[in-house]
DNA sequence: GTCTATATATTGATAGAC
DNA sequence: GTCTATCAATATATAGAC
């Protein structure tokens, strides 16, 4: 059942999410005016108030969206009872691809984020901490097992993710092929790190 | 020689440009206003512009000044002809302290930075890709000696680079002994992830 | 070198016709 | 659900007295 009337890719809400992400991640949010993202769906700046109460819902929209997506797609991979190396590697891969498809929202969701009041980064950075305690878990766990060496679960969490993160930042990748290999590429990277981070004699 | 008349910590510029770097930094280059810069150093908007021709300039100032003088203190570090992991040791220790000491700074110049017209970003970014170099240079000397073992010495210098530029965004230590044993474990983390990035078999 | 006063543009958002 | 028209606030920046 396709409900009723609405079948492009830009009929409206998603349409406009859409390009306000495109719009945040190149100029940034505060640069960005409402008119702006009017202009780019091709309709009056009013006509974005009957979809969302204000500039900020807009953000909100784009970052908690991507953050409970993102998580959908990346926490399984961290499922409790897989082998620590195997978990890693595959969120990072994981992580990688998905950030890949939807670089913009990436992007706002990590720089864009604190010019949301207070209460509506929250939400957000509540599902951002329940990634991290993931992955540092599958870490302390790794390390119980011996296959993992490390001075601090929780430290070596956030080295990884700043890591991937980081990627994101600059990593423009012409095709699948090249995320693909930059994805392997990354998984051993946290793996060498994560496996002698704690006897790094030199 | 005292010159002349201008002694306080805040005498003029250098002030401005301090408290103007934390208000960058906390609220973001586009949603500090000029008046919010002149309200934090007791001044009228239009007295800053005897010191600034634009708003622009004073994050330029911020930006240009900090990756000059961040440059001065790293990369005598990276000097050609000490051994790569000493090098790679002490560059991240430098990196890590001169950050701590001007954390606000640190912020504004990777996250404010694209604010700034392409020709005021270029000789930042040259500044910028001038220590990148650095360290990808040491990182390949380091491999082809057979210390270091990496697929890519250029995507290695990237990498380390987000791990420790990571940490400036989250890091908040409470004392220069904070600072000083996470420089000693970011050391050891840049080893380990360098050392056997290429035989991760996990 | 700081002030008062102001110019000019642009901002996010609203009212109400269609 | 999009439009025209517009409001009130705020932005950066300037002119010129002191």
């Amino acid at each position: 059942m396709p409900s009723s009337a609405q079948r492009r890719p830009g009929g409206s809400r998603e349409h406009v999410l859409e390009r306000a992400a495109r719009l945040f991640a190149e100029k940034g949010y505060d640069a960005a005016s409402v008119r702006d993202i009017a202009e780019e769906v091709a309709v009056r700046p009013s006509s974005l108030y009957h979809h969302f109460s204000s500039k900020e819902r807009i953000l909100f929209e784009i970052c908690y969206t991507f953050q409970s997506d993102f998580n959908l797609s990346v926490l399984p991979e961290l499922a409790s009872g897989r082998p620590p190396a195997e978990a890693i590697r595959g969120a990072i891969r994981a992580h990688i691809l998905f950030a890949h498809g939807r670089w913009a929202e990436v992007v706002v969701s990590m720089r864009e984020r604190r010019s949301l009041p207070a209460e509506l980064q929250e939400p957000i950075k509540a599902l951002r901490r329940q990634y991290r305690d993931a992955v540092a878990a599958i870490i302390a766990r790794g390390c119980e097992q011996g296959v993992f060496d490390c001075p601090d679960a929780k430290l070596a969490a956030m080295a990884v993710l700043d890591l991937v993160n980081g990627l994101s930042h600059w990593f423009r990748p012409k095709g699948r092929r090249d995320v693909d290999r930059m994805a392997m590429r990354y998984g051993d990277a946290a793996i060498a790190l994560l496996s002698s981070w704690g006897h790094a004699e030199d």
